[in-house]
DNA sequence: AATTTGTTTATAGTAACTATAAATTCAAAA
DNA sequence: TTTTGAATTTATAGTTACTATAAACAAATT
């Protein structure tokens, strides 16, 4: 996704831009898709931009998940961050800790869940195992 | 599930049986099928059992996981441990906070990850959103 | 350029665990 | 049934991941 949507999505929703913001902008386009955390975002970005806090990620995260370009999801103690606001599995290897987006219908589990009639505002599968790489290193 | 389930899972994954883990399989069999945070049992069991810490709970549920016979997942900036170890869906209601099991066909994601060539040990669907109860008490 | 309101920063505080080590207890074997 | 050794519990301290607050600052509308 090119910068404006970031921009335009952040004005739809009555944030201002700063360069902070246009920081940790550039910081997720340029890992795209990937799987953040705000302490991992700070220390990527705190050379470039000094005076930032972790706070002040936390909040930056919240406003661009707050006009929908970046989706949040919880796993091993932690809240990760992704661009990738597409339903989609998010698989998390135990031995390499990598996590990798995994293609999944939407439509099969959305229609059994909103059939029994609940109104889904968000999804997130979660997925544990050993991913490729790692069961290929097997010896 | 009786009793002897769950003690014979423990027993067979080397555990030792104790009053406190009792107490807390006593707990989740009678509030079964449900979601707890180990802060709620600890608050619930500690009248019956007045000088088990938070520590403990964390311990004992930690062995009941890894016994089978517990199952967790992270929402809400918390760990809920759930005694329905069968695949489903939980479905947090963003209004009232409760949380509901859904069932869904695990076959179909599973067969698309497995046949990506992932090997998954565990897999949660996270779903928020209204649920119908707070949907029918809106004005 | 002035004003308003949102944002950042620094700092302190909290919630949800996790680590450690001594005391205790379970349960297998003598 | 006592002994023994390992697991468990307990008390306590520590850590990690965030959240709250208030003053300083900056964006963007007029």
């Amino acid at each position: 996704m090119d910068r404006n949507y970031y921009i335009d999505s952040l004005k739809k929703s009555n944030f201002k831009i700063t360069p902070q913001r246009l920081t940790v902008i550039d910081y997720v386009r340029s890992h795209s898709p990937g799987h953040f955390t705000a302490e991992e975002i700070f220390n990527s970005i705190k050379s470039e931009e000094p005076t930032i806090t972790l706070a002040t990620v936390y909040n930056i995260l919240k406003a661009l998940q707050s006009s929908g370009t970046v989706k949040t999801f919880e796993t091993s103690g932690s809240t990760w961050f992704e661009t990738n606001t597409d339903f989609h599995g998010n698989f998390v290897c135990s031995n390499c800790g990598k996590i990798y987006d995994i293609g999944i219908d939407e439509e099969g589990i959305l229609s059994n869940v909103e059939g029994s009639g609940y109104s889904v505002q968000e999804a997130n599968l979660i997925l544990k195992g050993i991913c490729k790489e790692c069961l290929l290193d097997r010896d």
